[in-house]
DNA sequence: CGACGATTTGAATAGGATCAATGGGAGTGG
DNA sequence: CCACTCCCATTGATCCTATTCAAATCGTCG
């Protein structure tokens, strides 16, 4: 850990309160890496050795199982991932690559474990964390069971576009990792975005137009409870 | 909260290792009350006013959007549910309803978040609790985007027969409700059934009789990261 | 007994996946 | 700079899975 990193750290929300004692421990055994692309970060069924936070960049969850593979979550600054895998002592249930070059930092889990039982703060901390993440896993698991794909679809164009604050939108990774996300493959979220022209939607590579924004959500129906990041 | 059910309650694991001044607080605002059956407890949306705990009987939380109902998951004792919306102090992001006669503890939030805050024993094992029921949701996320209905179906007797120690096998809910809660209708988990016909799965009622465990294995393809309880 | 809901089965349909082929960019090496 | 390759993306055709609709059966409960 370079010392010039540390106050940048310092102020990310999940050390926010925590003594300075605590903070060093933290910090002592821990690594602040820069990764380029697709480089595999953590392979599920590994025993949970380090709590990695992405600080920069994006970092891609994803799963495996009999020869088929989806992608989980997209992680972006600032926030954890396998936080409950270090929690309970147990082995990854996710892996991870960068999705793009990332700086990622990484605590041993034994420290985390460690200051969670000393310090209140901390504990707080990543209680809320914790919550956020399972929270974010119940909304997509909602999000799969009671939607169609084209439904999911132009929720999640609603969503880049409450987040990019404007009708042109830039889709943030290839469209394979959107779809397999979304739960379809490739091909069928290409007939998904034509499905969504008579909805004012336009797809020019990465590119997103939206020209009747008004219809879209009128098709999609956004739910706070399913789409809200905040809720 | 009668005096004669403190003791029990004092024994399960969330309160194991909390002072009597913690444990105090807790129960002095709770209830532990006895619902009948199909007894709506949480309606999601709500603010989370009680964290609630499955003593006795089985609670289904289930979840709906724009007309359609989903079963998100089975509670069984002694399990809490929506945790997570009580630490954030959100409101629920699923409904809950008793599927049998059930005793339910319900502790106020506020006790709950401060308790949280002056026990360490109490915040470890909320956070213990709220891993595992984060890693429980990623399964059951893998497990519906990683598999066909039929390969889940197969997958979700065979957890019933480990959980039972036996291979005649009763089936703990309706139909309907499993078949909602493995992502599919009843209509298609009746056919599931017949398609696992030949490897040895007899459906009769609610019992189930499994005559080739070998073969329903390998057709199954179970994993430790989805499939265990207890990883 | 009668009503109701759960379950099953059949038929038709729709939604997605797979397979195959093509176009298009980005990156590489000459 | 250009040719080449590779991978992403799109499109068409086809297949398969799962949903919907309809109807029959069964069991339970009042």
């Amino acid at each position: 850990m370079r010392p010039d990193d540390l106050p940048q750290i310092r102020e990310l929300n999940i050390f926010k309160g925590i003594s300075e004692e605590s903070f060093d421990e933290l910090m002592r055994a821990s690594f602040l890496q820069t990764f380029p692309a697709q480089m595999e970060l953590i392979e599920e069924g590994e025993p949970a050795d380090f709590l990695h936070v992405v600080v920069e960049g994006c970092v891609e969850l994803f799963a495996q199982s009999n020869g088929r593979e989806s992608t989980m979550a997209m992680v972006y600054p600032v926030s954890s991932f396998i936080l409950a895998a270090i929690m309970k002592d147990a082995v990854y249930l996710m892996s991870a690559r960068t999705n793009k070059k990332s700086r990622v930092l990484m605590i041993p889990a034994v420290s985390v474990r460690h200051v969670f039982d000393t310090d209140p703060a901390f504990s707080k901390a990543m209680v809320i964390e914790l919550s956020s993440c399972y929270r974010g896993v119940v909304k997509e698991h909602k999000n799969l069971k009671l939607r169609t794909s084209v439904e999911r679809l132009a929720n999640r164009i609603l969503r880049y576009r409450q987040k990019q604050q404007n009708d042109q939108i830039t889709l943030p990774y290839d469209k394979k990792i959107l779809a397999s996300n979304l739960g379809m493959t490739p091909e069928n979220l290409s007939r998904a975005f034509n499905t969504l022209k008579p909805y004012g939607v336009k797809v020019e590579g990465n590119k997103i137009t939206l020209s009747d924004v008004e219809q879209l959500a009128k098709f999609a129906k956004p739910s706070k409870l399913i789409d809200d990041q905040s809720v």
